[in-house]
DNA sequence: CGCGATTGACTTGTGTGCGACTTAATCAGG
DNA sequence: CCTGATTAAGTCGCACACAAGTCAATCGCG
């Protein structure tokens, strides 16, 4: 086996999810929002109000990695966190009007972005799948 | 076009990348030695002596991640920053005596990852093909 | 030769990631 | 009911990434 940097998946792997960060980057600018915070939007406008672990549990990250993110996208307005009055353990994370209104706008980063990745619709999805395959592996081992 | 986490490329990416990172660190830390850190040294293992641009170049890499990053690995014993003589600007980086020794059992940590990723070989440099490519053109964008 | 432009590394400031730990609230067995 | 275990967030420390700015060395053109 080469110890070849060119030959390396995981550095295929590490230059193009910077690459797509970049891509993004300038893109969200305009929203106000960080990619991690993207992330964030995309799971609370499936479902909003959802609790801190909920949130890190789809995004597979750690409250340390959370909190910290969450409490910008207070500052900046486009949530809410309020502690729950069933369980006081518990954090909630609620859309502000201004983070739903956003979910309009992020439509057109989604074709910003699908210009510049140049690909067919079927290749996207078939890339995206081979790579939450790998994922699972990679957890599972 | 959807706006669903699950049907994003770039969480997909985000996902995979951070499962491989986290995949390699425990292996790497018995190297003493961080992922970024890793890929530095599988620059210099292919060519000793590079400068701290070129290294940035081949890694896509700014130098404020470098400077800091190379200083560590400086610490670590596994680097030497040399300042040029003929360019008093150029800082050259060698592999000491235990980083060049460390590359055998990056060959072991290779091996270890291939048997996580659970892969045939072809399969794996097809999606590092697709990765690549796709890096391209987000760069080109 | 002299000086403004460029270059290469470094520094600073902000925002992640994540391991390890803390704290407060809830749960569960006796 | 009480207390030890568990759970959910939060905190702390460290290591990237990267934009923007600094500084010294070198280059290039008149």
């Amino acid at each position: 086996m080469s110890v070849g940097l060119d030959d390396q998946l995981c550095f295929a792997l590490y230059n193009a999810s910077r690459a797509m960060m970049s891509a993004y980057t300038p893109l969200l600018a305009e929203l106000d929002l960080t990619y991690p915070q993207y992330l964030v939007m995309l799971v609370l406008w499936e479902t909003d109000g959802q609790r801190v672990s909920a949130i890190g549990e789809r995004l597979a990250l750690d409250s340390a990695t959370l909190t910290p993110l969450l409490k910008r996208m207070e500052v900046r307005g486009a949530v809410e966190r309020r502690r729950s009055t069933e369980d006081e353990r518990v954090v909630e994370v609620f859309l502000t009007a201004d983070g739903k209104k956003l979910k309009k706008r992020a439509t057109d980063v989604q074709a910003c972005f699908f210009d510049a990745a140049g690909m067919s619709v079927k290749d996207l999805v078939a890339l995206r799948d081979d790579l939450n395959a790998l994922t699972g592996r990679l957890r599972a081992a």
